[in-house]
DNA sequence: CTCTGGCACTCGACTGTAGCGAGTGCCAGT
DNA sequence: ACTGGCACTCGCTACAGTCGAGTGCCAGAG
């Protein structure tokens, strides 16, 4: 097991030129286009060893060689050199980012950011509920066993629930619905707000009582089971590039696999320290993603996490490349959401 | 021009045929499957004035015929027979709405109802903002130089916009503010409102004529101008169905067109009257979507239509019964919507 | 002990040929 | 006007042969 560096020096070859030609490497090619110093059959006896090692593979007897998902994971660990952004990617950041007029354009640009310049399919979770607060609680009257419940939190995120009242309540009954919710739930936690929202029937007056039972009972569903989380995606159309070899002939199961809210949430949703996360075909649990690698991060105002972001691409994808956009992107919008 | 009873009823079992085989149809198939009466070498004579009219064609010279978009237009129009909905569609229709608690949870379900139903792409456009009434504008304080502005129409749909004021408001202000929009604007149609939004900076007193007149900007840019239409997409997976045989084997361009969204909008947005719209193929605008079909409808509580919803798939598609779902699936919409 | 050049070998990709069969167009006959 | 028959077309599949990239291994040099 012993990989010398010149060995790590030829796995790095191997991966960095299968990526650029999409094609196995051969061990002639490889002397050609890096300077590693030695013959082919030298190159030969390294690759043996790192095919032994599970490192690559042979597609066929007679062909080159290619990495397997081990192979890239060592690459990402251990070989793969950052790559700095280019300027004309610093500034096609800004440029699309900048005149972003609320959370919605500013999720939907970010997700379109990311997939034009990874050239890849992206994803972008919004500032999660659980990790908002709430900044205002509004109570529209639509009938009169009927409000509109409408909750702003400080990550920007807006949530809207129809709720019915189980007996018809005055106007002025709304007004004082509103305050009493407002007072004791402005500015928690929304994960925190459970114990609260019991509170609130509990003290409330007994003319409401019944109407803040209801709106208790939807308040703990909208905030805190149902965790509705919600999603963006982009850049569907790329997973075709590269004709048919990415995914095995088939974008099937990448397509219903991206359809599942909770997969994708699941995928990018773990919002870890700051790190970047890659996984890397087979270290992915959903099955149908096993063909595809992600690369992750999570985002937020200053050193906070609020949400995810990511791409999704074949295992044969630019790693460095992307951590390196992936990355730039998350911190730019951190830095556009604490300035509000 | 000459085209008889039977010639009609050579296209349209050979439209059945190929939808159902995916497969070139030939003459002897035809006169096996469908009670025809006659021989195949009578209907090859039939097809070969159908070819020469431009209905079907062969793709290879020893092939059988397949239909062109001309062929499935006429079997659209006058050979197609109404096949109504199975009790078991009709039942997943109601189990799979029943239930939904806000605006985005009917259109959610709506659209994965549909492109389950269909087994095809669904899209589904969101009560358009411009024939919705306000029923209720919210102006919470941020700071004190910005404001949230929340718009609830009265299709159900919420808006948001940040608004960054020029000067500092006080809150009596704000709540001054929020008295004079409301009173101005609830119950107006959007697209009626830009008089109303200039009478409104017009007639407010001076201490808040600045902080008003930012506000109009804002509402106006985010309630007429930027006509915020929304959609929500699914099935997307579907469109790998049928192998590459559809869309000659080159899912991009489809994909490219999914992404976006002004062009959706324009395929199934154009509310005409009640009827349900077929686009196939070539009849398409859009130069990415001439492999595609597109069948859809307006929606709506009532006869009103606030929207579009419909499906996209291959030209070779079961319109009979994509066009019965697809009118179903909105009529059983409307009726959610019209309880609210 | 490590590296190198040489050589036999493997096997996929491509090419050309041949046979099969579905399907057609046409024509003469009813 | 319809039908049966027949020659013809042409895509598909199978098969054989060639080519060449790439490998594994080995003997020899440093």
């Amino acid at each position: 097991m012993g990989l010398d560096d010149r060995k790590l020096a030829v796995l790095r070859a191997i991966v960095e030129d299968y990526v650029a030609t999409q094609e196995p490497v051969g061990s002639r090619a490889l002397v050609e286009r890096h300077q590693l110093g030695v013959s082919p059959a030298t190159v030969r006896n390294d690759m043996a060893v790192l095919e032994e090692e599970g490192y690559i593979r042979q597609p066929h007897t007679s062909a080159g060689r290619v990495p397997t998902d081990r192979g890239y994971r060592l690459f990402v660990d251990r070989l793969s050199r950052v790559k700095p952004l280019s300027p004309a990617e610093r500034r096609a950041i800004e440029r699309f980012l900048v005149g972003a007029v609320d959370l919605d354009d500013v999720v939907h640009r970010t997700v379109r950011l990311l997939a034009q310049l990874t050239r890849q399919v992206a994803v972008v979770q919004y500032p999660s509920l659980a990790r908002s607060s709430v900044r205002h609680l509004e109570l529209v009257p639509i009938s009169t066993t009927r409000l509109m419940l409408v909750m702003i939190a400080d990550t920007g995120r807006v949530e809207q629930r129809l709720v019915e009242l189980p007996t018809p309540v005055p106007a002025a009954d709304v007004t004082d619905l509103r305050r009493l919710v407002n007072e004791k739930l402005v500015g928690s936690r929304l994960s925190d707000t459970p114990p609260l929202v019991q509170a609130l029937v509990e003290e409330s007056a007994t003319h409401l009582r019944g109407a803040m039972t209801t709106l208790s009972t939807v308040l703990l569903e909208t905030l805190v089971e149902r965790t509705e989380e919600r999603l963006a995606l982009a850049g569907t159309a790329n997973l075709t590039r590269g004709g048919l070899l990415d995914f095995q002939g088939s974008l099937r199961p990448i397509l219903e696999a991206l359809e599942e809210e909770v997969v994708l949430l699941k995928l990018i949703g773990e919002a870890e320290p700051s790190t970047t996360r890659v996984l890397i075909g087979d270290e992915n649990e959903v099955d149908n993603l096993r063909a595809a690698s992600v690369v992750s991060t999570g985002y937020g105002p200053g050193s906070t996490i609020v949400g995810g972001m990511g791409v999704l691409g074949p295992t044969r994808m630019d790693y460095p490349g992307t951590i390196a956009t992936v990355r730039a992107v998350a911190r730019y919008v951190g830095e556009l959401l604490a300035q509000n």
